[in-house]
DNA sequence: GTCGGAATAT
DNA sequence: CATATTCCGA
């Protein structure tokens, strides 16, 4: 209703079509400001008295997501009254004062930012983030319903995990400071540009605000690499957040988080608590900040000036491969291709702070041979020719933002896969999680369900999605389907209809272990060989979801 | 010097 | 075992 999958997609340009409600009595700035938030594809309702704006704000029929208000002597009144009336719009005061005490109160109000005229457009672009922001604070209470979307957008986005490891050291507020650094900015008159639009409400860990609290403890401590060959070492692989953040969102099916991405620091000095049992035998609790803060904790200034630990501190960490990071390894990977995936690229698609090239090796090293034990010889056919210039690539360099453009390729994987390594309490600390505890027949019997097919989805193959009876991951709707679709991917009508309805065993066992074990054969299913991945991966790129319905 | 990849070490 | 480190050829 409020937002379907389709509304997401169609947001991917997310903050265009901001519906920005503008409250300024002098109608050429408010035409000023109009026209530079157009610019940018907001939508901007103008009002020049608070009661127009606040009716239009009851009267439902416009709903808006971030309200920019003008201050000034005369009206502060109206002003005022608009930000105490409309609190469930993000509010962004804005004036030509340089009053230090108006700020103070409009920020009290309930204000999200007080930005001094004139409003640039640096200043303006970013006041989405307010909303965002908004979207996720208000969690239980108040979220009206204009903020629906764009927290789901993001929740969504974030799922995606483009750019989970993004949000890095949680910026330092102090909070306390506000006045100061107000009057200081009171100081530059006109040298206001030096701050950067808007003071951004970090995201950061996104579901800070909520109840995991502390996340921010697997921030890495990267500020310190003082011994230069540190710079690898100081990893805090935190592919947790983005997980963490869905998690967060009742939405999202509670009860799986399998992952638990933990850098394991085995501290030399041995603090004696093995961090690396920290698993505890209830996986769902994991993420318990003590578990970080000793691991991969940020040492802070508390562990700089400690004279005792010798500051060996974080030194051979090793890396945990977990459900998640295996995931983004296998994503990596697919995306490449086979025979493009080579450790740097797959640790720059893999995006995972603190990991290093060598880890990836190692990995991919084991990758590669339980790959081998599964496809016993003939795997040289169709691998490597080291030179081979060609690719298919439509390896995205992705640069990290924020908020990415939307990929709707890894929206549909990333939640199965999500889903599939539910059972949180069923594999403790140390069972491999793609040793999974119950799959049925049709699993490769290694266990290493490696996707031979790049141009495929190793949510496919890779990590069957086995959708539980009522399971975690039945609030995605397409979750279910997108199963049976992944399976039967892009073949069109190849595969007989119980396959889907009723999945035979046997049919699905002989057909997966012919498919995995002879990958030069055409698929059973009518797929092409791996040389047309491009197709797959156009298909792919365009979610499996697109995929014909089961029935056919 | 880089890198990937295999062998070897922990 | 899984991962890290080392070694070696390109």
């Amino acid at each position: 209703m409020v937002c379907t999958t389709n509304d997401l997609l169609g947001w991917k340009d997310f903050p265009k079509g901001l519906r920005v409600l503008l409250l300024d009595e002098d109608s050429n700035s408010a035409a000023e400001i109009r026209s530079k938030l157009e610019e940018m594809d907001y939508i901007v309702f103008t009002f020049c008295n608070e009661n127009d704006a606040l009716s239009a704000i009851s009267s439902k029929s416009e709903s808006f997501h971030v309200a920019i208000v003008e201050v000034n002597t005369s009206n502060s009144h109206g002003s005022f009254k608009f930000l105490e009336t409309a609190k469930d719009l993000p509010t962004i005061m804005t004036s030509n004062m340089h009053c230090l005490s108006t700020m103070m109160k409009c920020i009290a109000l309930g204000a999200v930012e007080f930005l001094r005229k004139p409003l640039c457009e640096d200043k303006l672009r970013n006041i989405w983030q307010h909303v965002v922001h908004k979207a996720f604070n208000s969690e239980g209470s108040v979220l009206s319903e204009s903020l629906k979307p764009v927290k789901e957008s993001v929740v969504s986005m974030l799922q995606l995990q483009l750019e989970n490891v993004e949000s890095k050291n949680q910026i330092l507020v102090e909070t306390e400071n506000v006045s100061p650094v107000r009057e200081n900015d009171h100081e530059h008159s006109s040298g206001s540009d030096k701050y950067p639009a808007p003071s951004t409400p970090q995201l950061k860990q996104g579901g800070r605000s909520l109840d995991d609290g502390d996340c921010q403890d697997q921030t890495n401590c990267s500020t310190e690499k003082e011994s230069g060959e540190q710079d690898g070492e100081s990893k805090s692989v935190e592919t947790t957040c983005g997980n963490l953040i869905a998690d967060n969102n009742v939405q999202v099916g509670s009860p799986q988080r399998s992952k638990e991405t933990l850098i394991k620091e085995e501290d030399d000095s041995a603090d004696g608590s093995k961090s690396e049992t920290n698993m505890s035998p209830h996986p769902e609790k994991r993420n318990s900040p003590s578990n970080f803060s000793s691991a991969a904790g940020n040492p802070t200034r508390a562990d700089l000036h400690n004279s005792s630990g010798t500051r060996t501190n974080r030194k051979k960490i090793k890396v945990d491969w977990t459900a998640d990071l295996h995931k983004k390894f296998l994503q990596a990977v697919e995306q490449l291709g086979v025979d493009q995936a080579i450790p740097s690229r797959i640790l720059e698609l893999m995006k995972v702070e603190g990991l290093t090239r060598h880890n990836v090796a190692s990995h991919l090293q084991k990758y590669r041979m339980h790959r081998r034990h599964i496809l016993p010889k003939e795997d040289d056919r169709r691998w490597p020719h080291p030179g081979d210039p060609m690719q298919r690539g439509y390896y995205q360099h992705k640069p990290v933002m924020a908020y990415p453009p939307y990929h709707p390729n890894h929206a549909l994987p990333t939640n199965q896969v999500y889903s599939m390594w539910a059972q949180p309490g069923s594999h403790p600390a140390g069972v491999q999680m793609w040793g999974p505890p119950s799959y049925p027949a049709w699993q490769p019997a290694d266990g290493w369900l490696w996707n031979p097919y790049p141009g495929m989805h190793a949510d496919a193959w890779g990590c069957p999605v086995i959708p539980p009876p009522h399971g975690p991951c039945s609030s995605f709707p397409q979750s279910a389907s997108g199963f049976h679709n992944a399976n039967a991917v892009d073949n069109g009508c190849g595969m007989p209809q119980s396959y889907c309805d009723h999945p035979a065993e046997e049919v699905i066992d002989k057909v997966v272990r012919e498919a995995i074990s002879k990958p030069w054969l055409p698929l059973p299913l009518g797929l092409k060989s791996p040389s047309t991945d491009s197709v797959l991966a156009e298909l792919s790129r365009q979610g499996i979801s697109t995929v014909p319905p089961r029935t056919h």
